[in-house]
DNA sequence: AAAGTATATCAACGATTGTTGATATGGTCA
DNA sequence: TGACCATATCAACAATCGTTGATATACTTT
């Protein structure tokens, strides 16, 4: 059983095209991505790994976080990001809804 | 068994960030789940679907198309677009492997 | 308290890109 | 041929957004 994806009715288009939208970003992809395969990294692991500047990274870091794709917790000096399993995987879900041949 | 997705090897990332670039366009997205549900549809019912300029649809179509992401297909006057769905099935493919919890 | 470290914020710039209006192309019908 | 229809192209504008430099905040250490 499938949700209908495109009747004006529906409201999940302009939400997952918003999601779509902040992953497609190059080094927002590349931190999902890095953090995908950690459990959670400080904000200079990740900038190690993508080697951009440090406002760039927090700005980015940002940007996830405020889309609730990203967990975030602070210890000491360093802020912890890590992957929110939950909601990425809800998107994921919508997105194959509609990427994947529309089963009845 | 899964690829790796975001060593400095990898090329995936680039090409993904491309594609989920041009889904993530509202009207592009709505193109594409009208036509998943459809085996293919001219111009002239996509934009009366949308309610967009001719123009506009045109050129949204175009984006699509050239990142081949839809056939096209003319017979007289009018144009029918459809979903390549092999190369649909291939970026969400690599996207699951992205987005999914990397399983070892 | 002062200095140093990690991260966040802010204003400004530049590039990309969605949108629009006008026009072109290419096919059909009388 | 000429009128008409469906679609595509092109130039210009507007808005969004990634990037940068400078600065602020917050915590730790001496």
């Amino acid at each position: 059983m499938r949700k209908d994806c495109c009747n004006e009715g529906d409201s999940n288009i302009p939400l997952l095209a918003d999601f779509l939208r902040i992953i497609s970003e190059e080094n927002r992809l590349k931190i999902i991505c890095f953090l995908q395969k950690s459990n959670e990294r400080c904000v200079c692991e990740i900038q190690e790994f993508l080697t951009l500047p440090q406002n760039l990274i927090s700005h980015h870091l940002k940007v996830l976080r405020d889309f609730d794709l990203l967990n975030s917790r602070k210890e000491g000096l360093k802020v912890y990001y890590s992957i929110n399993i939950q909601e990425l995987n809800n998107y994921n879900e919508i997105l194959n809804q509609v990427l994947s041949e529309g089963e009845k």
